[in-house]
DNA sequence: GGCTAAATAGACAAATCTGTCTGTTTAGCC
DNA sequence: GGCTAAACAGACAGATTTGTCTATTTAGCC
């Protein structure tokens, strides 16, 4: 059954998880996070010693449930290189969900990368997380060796990467969608 | 000859460009910029009402230089072609400079975009101009057409913003010049 | 050289920040 | 039902935040 500990424990990354993504983690204070969180300022710390601890633990759920959405998502897919444009439609959907506020673990490096190596790695892990999959999806893909797998999966890689950062700027999927096209030409 | 004023305004400016980039905008406070500037708190004040009219200044003046930096990098590289891989090798250089702390104005935009219409619109017009940049230089280029014009611009663009993004994210210049192998591959 | 505008140092206000601590209430388990 | 640990509200400390204000010194121009 669920303990007590951990109701409180979900409300706190819940409530963080939406304030970091949205207003960035050094504009969001500990007190904005214990009232919408409704929780009491000592269950926080009784659970996460500092900030710079709830921060480590945002992104390590964020890689876990990004990971989830994404396997999930893919493998309602059947054909080999629709898994491959699959993943621009799965960050289309996602960054409309998300508002175009870009992407979770490049925003925690630029704004707090550096502020604990538990951090950093959390993040390059993520990324790293992210090509090995496009990797497997190329290697089954039977794409038409125009480039090398190893240079497909770069460029599906940072296309995306791209991409999402693009709509971010302005505010719109079309950048990821222009992607996918150029994508499935060269598949 | 140069105003007292410009020289204080040179001073708040190189200083906050150096803190906002290399902390984060959120991170630096003005006490810190006054401190670094060498300069009194009230001469700030007299010259950027707000902090935020200073991130403003700062993105204005960072977008200027960056192009500034860009076309005379590029007008040095004569075969048309070359152009267009001579930009991720700048990209790669101003990246070790900055430590491979990524791209100023995506930094810019998650952590302060939706703060002030001003912020956004800048960084929105930074990326134009960016890719208007490659654009021009795609049309001059003579590529092989195996995408055309706009594809290829659109892919230059992205592969080199998610290696920039990426860069940021391993700390080496690696997916940058891995961007420039594939691209050649293309034109 | 003297006038004027700018830059200076630094106190100050009012709010906010992270983190600690005290004492009370609540919830789950035997 | 009573024991135990957890969550609670909220005061508090101490540092820091942006921005204002006063009073003094400095620099440039005629």
């Amino acid at each position: 059954m669920k303990q007590r500990g951990q109701v409180v424990i979900d409300k706190i990354l819940d409530t963080a998880e939406r304030l970091f993504y949205s207003q960035g983690y050094n504009a969001t204070g500990i007190n904005q996070v214990i009232e919408e969180a409704d929780i009491a300022k000592a269950s926080l710390y009784k659970h996460f010693e500092t900030k710079t601890d709830l921060l480590v633990a945002y992104v390590q759920r964020t890689h876990e449930k990004w990971y989830q959405r994404l396997e999930a998502a893919i493998s309602k897919v059947a054909d080999p290189k629709d898994k491959l444009l699959a993943l621009f439609d799965h960050h289309t959907e996602r960054q409309e969900i998300r508002q175009f506020g870009g992407c979770p673990f490049i925003k925690a490096n630029d704004e707090a990368g550096m502020s604990d190596p538990r951090v950093l790695t959390e993040i390059q892990q993520a990324k790293q997380h992210s090509k090995d999959f496009i990797k497997t999806l190329v290697a089954k893909s039977g794409h038409k060796k125009l480039l090398s797998d190893k240079e497909l999966t770069e460029v599906i890689f940072l296309t995306l990467e791209g991409a999402i950062a693009a709509a971010s700027v302005f505010k719109q999927p079309a950048e990821i969608q222009t992607a996918k096209k150029i994508i499935q030409k060269l598949i």
